[in-house]
DNA sequence: GTGAAAGCGCTAACAC
DNA sequence: GTGTTAGCGCTTTCAC
């Protein structure tokens, strides 16, 4: 009833079996508790002879022996694993989120889950509960369409949620910081801004892109801060939320130039969604439209640097966003409200090519 | 020695003990092997009445009971989970690869798993200890920097492997087919070539970046092919093997204008990355130089097509791979250099900006 | 110094 | 039709 194994590690040519505490233990003539107090370096609390230790560790290496985390964390109920769900992985800012996720939960010895859910509340939905099932011990949520039923699920599960750049109030969340953010990014364009020329708004700086959203709003009331601060408010041009699709602000960036028969002094673009279109519309002008126009955008991808002008960019502080997340999972805010807010930071193109693909 | 549980589901107010099928049993007095078995949809097998079964499910939903995967796991050696191995998120390709795997994976029940090793030798080791560890039933790796070893540990705890893009004979491996690809980008360069002007190589196609690897000299062949399948050999241009960082391509592509005077007819260039220096070099230059010439790249970024200029690029097919890669799992080829070839596709950047980053 | 035993949550065989 | 039992691989308490 005991002959599992055939020859000594895996030498069967099958589906091999995988070395457990109990193999080891026979293999050196242990019992299975030794073997595991050894492999957790737990030997010397527990007076186990050195000579005994060093045999158990030589077979373990022989063996090529890797404990079974399934059948510890059951033991344990601790599973070691870290989950996180983003829409998707080919966008700057939830891949720079994954990679600050991974570092942070291994630096804890966790090991981390990143799924996708494409945007999709029944996909949200079901990676959770695979996640829960998975006996994650935290889990943090990512551009989710609906983090409430989520948050619930996971507090029901006794699993601390946290919500990453999206506000609310069924669980703690980390975000960034909108308004500040836009605030510094319009102070910027302002800065840089070329002496009056033009007229009627054409010495301007336009705000473009976005939907009524709260993240909107904010980057609004910092726009228009950066102006007052200044004092130059009759610099400040319009605000045109006419969506974050390209197709949408190619042609509000197009309507605005016929307008002013150019292009105005500054734009500011809401997202590097909005930006795509506002950049195509730029594509079909003459080439010295864009002398001394100071554009900006509120959001970072490295391959703006190719554009044909400079860009200021606004790039979300991933890391930090990760860092203070766990921050959360840790002291454990009995508070579901708890706001953290991080700080982005200014990105000039000129800087931005090394951070490109690499292949 | 059981009230482990103070009220119903988790009315405690602390760190919840997850509901388990012996609560079930307990609330509607049955036994955990009948809670099981109607929870598995075996009940109709195993005799069970339906009116337990309608008990039984209605207590797992109002408990918001889910599964304990470590232990299902545990019990029947199956952990549902398949993990991938990637060096980075912030790129294209891998990025595109995880999200085909994930569907993939998900497609047969599996919870995916994919960690990124930052191309780091120590990393790569340690994510794939941990993976089998946790008892991943697949294991894929990508753009890792040694698969060898990977390949044997993974081997060595009985779980199949398989390499993206990584040809080797330690395992499986499911490539892009470099020189099919080449063939293909090289023939379409020169279908859209401009009629013969310019002197001195300025009418021929050169390419430009790579270093002496696999992949490169496969495409150096396809290359080739290319201008003797339409026996325009005269038109093939120098091949510049001048590495694949944007610096060493910049300083390239600005000494090969400099030596023709002007930019040749065609440029094939061998990655994004090389290709991000030949765009930085074409910066430099008067608007015009660009005019009637046809620029191609054996890789994909959407946010080329913000260039000013058009560029065909080759996109790799990754759902086509990962559906190889698990057709490789299924199929347990016995020999470990079998090699599936997929051929990639051509993308105009016309069509490409629909596909960029969504914010 | 070391081992026996119990139990984490689950499922499958078999008993009744 | 349903319950009992054993055991997956591991850790920990306690006895020797």
């Amino acid at each position: 009833m005991d002959q599992r194994k055939t020859s000594t590690a895996n030498g069967g040519n099958g589906r091999a079996r995988k070395t457990t505490i109990y193999d080891l233990a026979r293999a050196v003539d242990a019992s299975p508790a030794t073997v595991s107090m050894v492999l957790n370096d737990k030997w010397r609390a527990n007076r186990i002879s050195p000579d005994t230790a060093a045999r158990i560790l030589a077979a373990a290496q022989k063996a090529d022996y890797s404990v079974n985390r399934s059948a510890r964390g059951l033991r344990l109920a601790r599973s070691g694993l870290a989950g996180m769900v983003i829409p998707q992985y080919q966008n700057r800012f939830f891949a720079e989120m994954s990679e600050a996720f991974e570092a942070e939960a291994r630096q804890r010895g966790l090991c981390p889950i990143v799924v996708s859910s494409q945007r999709d509340p029944g996909t949200e939905l079901e990676v959770v509960e695979t996640l829960l099932a998975h006996q994650v011990e935290s889990l943090f949520l990512a551009g989710v369409q609906n983090p409430a039923p989520l948050n619930t699920l996971a507090h029901g599960a006794g699993v601390r949620c946290i919500n990453i750049d999206l506000p609310g109030s069924s669980a703690p969340s980390v975000v960034t910081d909108n308004r500040g953010g836009a605030r510094m990014l319009a102070a910027r364009l302002l800065d840089g801004l070329a002496p009056t020329t033009g007229a009627g708004g054409a010495d301007q700086v336009f705000f473009i892109g976005g939907v009524d959203d709260d993240a909107t709003q904010e980057r609004i009331i910092g726009f228009r801060e950066a102006f007052a601060d200044a004092g130059r408010e009759e610099r400040m041009g319009r605000i045109e939320i006419c969506g974050y699709l390209p197709d949408e602000t190619e042609r509000c960036a197009a309507v605005l130039y016929r307008e002013l028969g150019q292009l105005p002094a500054g734009v500011f673009v809401n997202s590097i969604t909005a930006f795509e279109g506002v950049v195509r519309s730029f594509q079909a002008l003459p080439a010295a439209s864009l002398r001394d126009r100071a554009i900006g955008c509120f959001d970072w991808n490295p391959f703006a640097s190719f554009l044909p002008f400079p860009v200021v960019m606004v790039a979300q502080d991933t890391s930090q966003m990760m860092a203070e997340a766990f921050g959360l999972i840790d002291h454990a805010p009995e508070d579901n409200a708890v706001l953290v807010s991080v700080a982005p930071r200014l990105v000039e193109t000129a800087t931005a090519a090394r951070g490109a693909d690499q292949s």
